[in-house]
DNA sequence: GCCTTTATCTCGTGC
DNA sequence: GCACGAGGTAAAGGC
């Protein structure tokens, strides 16, 4: 990892075209051969990159560039699609090198899979009554997230997000579609879950008939603690 | 902005829970408050983060974690959520910080609204006689990106996609449903036009009986700059 | 290897 | 300020 501070102006052509004018940033030089710029705000994006595989190829300025000021200039190609960075350095303020080797990794915990395992075992989470009868059922178009049973054993296929939007809806109403149509399985009624659910969601799902179900991930994570220590 | 290559592990809680293990890594920390934890790979987005507005907070370790080897602990919280990243830091291997000030910004060009504006100017890339009534033509449920004249003065409403996956087509979907029901401009054929057309997005298109169009948008900023010669 | 789905998405834009 | 759509989306998981 070599980080370099320095006065820069960027080129990139790949997918779009897009330029940074002459500025001091942050370059973050990866091992894998990928290139970060980072200014002094925004987020966890960069303002401009390259993302492996990559190799940078080190050059110095033609005379024009030269007397513009620019010391070097750095041309990171992508290895496989033929996307291009160009960094043009003026003033180097700081270069530093180190050894990091590889990272170990992050481990998570409570994404969509996480309410998926909750949802299947508190499956009453829907209304009272309710059975399971398995999670990720496979159609021709995809998995539905669950498949369970109403109180009066109606098939009931469940679509989990974390935050639901339109296309969440519009996912399940190809499911139903496709699974009504199965005449072992149909009628088959649709339940929208999610943590979040926006109002178009909302609307779009009312017109159809699919029912909305929020849920309390950190309740449901109580309940599921509650069921550790009896069971 | 200060740079921090460091021995840490790190915990992240908040819209999920995280964990990073023990390892050499590089920390960036922004002027907004903003902490971004690097590794020597990946892509641009780092292992973990806390997104502005936060700010940190440094304290001194307690008796056993000072045992595990940890000389600091960087806090940081985030302004509204009650989103927390906590960084154990253990061996400091680099500490430096610059200024930067704020970055003038990137400029861009080659997006979803360029390929719109160069089919406004070039409708007839959608066939002979094809004449373009608006742009961003408003419906009930948002607008339609093109709203055209076939050469038979049918309506033509044209969904535009850098690339056309069945997000595309479901949209485009919901506005003819919307625009068929009203007479006054019934009734309407669909286009989905994009660069790249994903063989699913085909077959569903298909189906429904809306035509896909692929843009070609490099011949078409030729022809725009011809445009631009002529007139 | 390709395709689909998720994301602590981020980021702009229009209301 | 919120909701919605686009992204050089990137990254993970299934076939």
């Amino acid at each position: 990892m070599r980080l370099v501070v320095a006065h820069c102006s960027v080129d990139y052509a790949g997918r779009l075209s897009a330029h940074l004018p002459l500025a001091p940033r942050v370059l973050m030089l990866k091992a894998d051969g990928s290139v970060l710029i980072h200014s002094d705000g925004g987020s966890y994006k960069p303002l401009n990159w390259m993302s492996p595989p990559c190799s940078v190829s080190v050059s110095q300025p033609d005379e024009h560039e030269a007397a513009g000021g620019v010391t070097e200039l750095w041309t990171v190609r992508h290895a496989k699609t033929d996307d291009v960075l160009v960094v043009s350095l003026h003033e180097i303020l700081h270069d530093s090198a180190h050894e990091l080797g590889i990272d170990p990794g992050l481990i998570k915990d409570g994404v969509e899979a996480d309410l998926q395992e909750l949802l299947a075992e508190q499956i009453e989470v829907l209304g009272e009554g309710h059975t399971l009868v398995r999670r990720e059922y496979m159609t021709a178009i995809g998995p539905v997230d669950i498949l369970a049973r109403d109180a009066n054993g109606r098939s009931v296929a469940v679509e989990i997000k974390r935050r639901g939007g339109v296309d969440g809806v519009e996912q399940l109403t190809r499911y139903l579609e496709l699974m009504n149509r199965d005449p072992h399985i149909a009628p088959v009624t649709g339940v929208f879950a999610a943590q979040e659910i926006k109002p178009q969601a909302r609307t779009l799902a009312q017109d159809r008939g699919i029912r909305c179900v929020v849920l309390d991930y950190d309740a449901m994570r109580g309940m599921d603690d509650v069921h550790a220590r009896l069971f």
